[in-house]
DNA sequence: GTCTGTGCTGGTAGCGCTGTCAACGTTCCT
DNA sequence: AGGAACGTTGACAGCGCTACCAGCACAGAC
């Protein structure tokens, strides 16, 4: 046996065939389409690739199949701890299926996107998966004509490209601003870095709440393109406090920047929730953690990049989903720092998070 | 022009071969050796590349030159943000050069590592980064025997399968409890959550230096196998003070440990650092920016994953580094959650961080 | 003038796998 | 009995690229 191995000293396919006692040919088919064996053929491939330990080489069944078995994801950073449970929810669903994950930062730039859709798109991926619904008019042109299936992630929104999956922003910052309103907060100030196009449209749902209600300042709003940070939470809301001393709420448009505002409030010894109250978004671990604890939106990460993954991966093989558009939803997380009255003015022993209370549900349109 | 092209209407490199005149085997040269060519060849087959738009098939290459440009790497965790900034790292040293990062998860398995350390190997990658020194015997002969260079990540130790950066937990450890002395602690408690080989050896040097100092007793331990969070952080030290109510010092092994022992202390309303000092590890953004301030062990985890993917590369072209193990060291930034006497008794207005003092340097042996 | 060496170029022959289509045997129907 | 239908199998011909080696022109050495 192996009297023609490949000079690398690799099996291939035809060395399994031949133990097998087949055509390569179907010993090809064994590992695509079992089922289309017959029972003695497919055990007696199963064991000559396992007794040689047979592992296909993936170069050459992309060259002749002309498609890869590679999922293209395409998000905005690596080092924003959002992205990570999106990734691992992505690579979680990845693990079991025959599709590899081939991972690109964009940097928050669509020009950055189009590049490397470009590249991916010329490898002839079997899916990809795009964070967002702002896309170049010229990478719309390419997801609109690549044939593979496409997911959409972090957001929803009209004219999806394929299939999409998310949440609206918008939506849930109107609800943290509501229930800001139902804690008896009116000068409620927004908090907000880096504003990429999903912040962006958590301060249009602020603006829209606070404008509804007649309370709307510009003045109430602090925002920066610098990347977020915790320290940075607490500069801007600093910034915010000079502006409008009277302010009696902040809304943070993600949790280190709250955590942020947090320290400053403890540096300034203001009062939380008597004084200020804070709302973050994305609701990450520490959050319920905190002291006083701290109330967040809170958004399916994990679940988003999971579902987007296994949609995809459906897709692929031809099971398209009944609905091409998933909203996750939100939930308002109600915690101390938002709470109206306290129920004791020293934070409780007992621990953490003991009661979260949930406030809005699922969520956006309908 | 292109009277043959591909089905897919991709472009080949026969087709800029044909516009630009020469054979298809120089046109393959251009993108692979373009000094080897004479200059007019080399313009004229550029341009005939850049009209058509053409992009190699990276399938085809790897078929034929019988290796890929990929370059895998096996991490054990997606989730923990000390692995976002390696990986950030690895994926900002990649992008200006051929190669493509394939990304595996070994969730802090060994068997994992070896299944995937399999599965990558037949693939035969240009390059590999692997997490740490602690691999199965069969995993680690199949990296002896792989034929492509390897970078070993995180920590350093002896025995290099090939080269190696990181920095000795061991020391870093070591070097926080000595601050911890020199601040005049002696009951220093230890916080340990997952305990993966490199917070292990976090908690033997400790031990170590504990030992050393005549002052270790088993009870100021205090570990989980479960992953850790900041709740954890606060959990495990409830149990270390019923254990030990004495304790005058907290040596936690992860910064988010550390958070949870702030907010802990916070709670029970124990004064940080006059009844418990705290020192974290990693030094995460937020540690400057807590109140008080916290101390903190700085890895340099960017550089660690940029540094390890540039000698990768570097090597993969034939430029291995002079020396192949690289010990990138770590710091201990003093704060004021471990300052030996607060000069002032409320935590200063004028924000975070403003004087980091460092303590020890570079590192380990040497 | 012949020989050797160097720099550049091209022809040939695959890399390992799969798409396509034809062919086979068997069953079931008319 | 003949034929259609199905399930199963195999032969052939590439996929787009590069390794290998041969060949050419030119320069310098003898």
């Amino acid at each position: 046996m192996g009297r023609n191995r490949t000079k690398s000293g690799k099996i291939r396919l035809a060395e399994v065939a031949e133990l097998a006692g087949v055509s390569p040919i179907t010993a090809s088919r064994f590992f695509r389409n079992p089922e289309a064996l017959s029972l003695a053929k497919r055990t007696r491939v199963e064991s000559a690739a396992r007794e040689l330990g047979y592992v296909p080489n993936l170069a050459a069944r992309a060259l002749a199949s002309q498609r890869t078995e590679v999922i293209g994801v395409l998000i905005p950073s690596l080092t924003n701890n959002v992205f990570s449970d999106v990734l691992r929810g992505i690579y979680d669903a990845s693990e079991n299926s025959r599709y590899s994950i081939q991972l690109s930062n964009t940097r928050y730039s669509i020009l950055q996107e189009e590049k490397l859709l470009r590249l991916f798109l010329a490898q002839k991926p079997a899916g990809l998966i795009v964070t967002g619904i702002d896309q170049t008019t010229e990478s719309r042109a390419m997801l609109d004509a690549a044939d593979c299936p496409i997911v959409q992630i972090m957001e929803i929104g009209p004219d999806p490209i394929d299939m999409m999956i998310g949440f609206s922003h918008y939506d849930a910052a109107r609800a943290a601003v509501a229930h800001l309103f139902a804690q008896g907060h009116r000068k409620i100030g927004f908090v907000g870095a880096r504003m990429d196009p999903r912040v962006q449209r958590r301060l249009d749902g602020y603006v829209s709440a606070m404008k509804d209600a007649g309370l709307f300042e510009q003045r109430l709003v602090v925002t920066t393109a610098t990347p977020t940070s915790v320290t940075l939470g607490g500069a801007l809301f600093t910034d915010l406090l000079t502006r409008e001393p009277g302010m009696d709420a902040v809304f943070c448009a993600n949790d280190d920047l709250a955590l942020g505002v947090l320290f400053e409030c403890r540096r300034r010894e203001i009062a939380i929730p008597e004084q200020i109250a804070i709302v973050g978004f994305n609701d990450l671990e520490f959050m319920a953690s905190a002291v006083p604890t701290l109330t967040s939106v809170r958004t399916n990460r994990y679940e988003m990049g999971n579902t987007a993954a296994s949609m995809l991966i459906d897709a692929i093989d031809g099971r398209r989903p009944e609905h091409p558009v998933l909203d996750l939803g939100f939930k308002v997380i109600e915690r101390q720092s938002s709470s109206a009255r306290r129920s004791d003015n020293r934070p409780a022993v007992s621990g953490a998070g003991a009661a979260n209370k949930m406030v809005a549900l699922p969520s956006g349109h309908d």
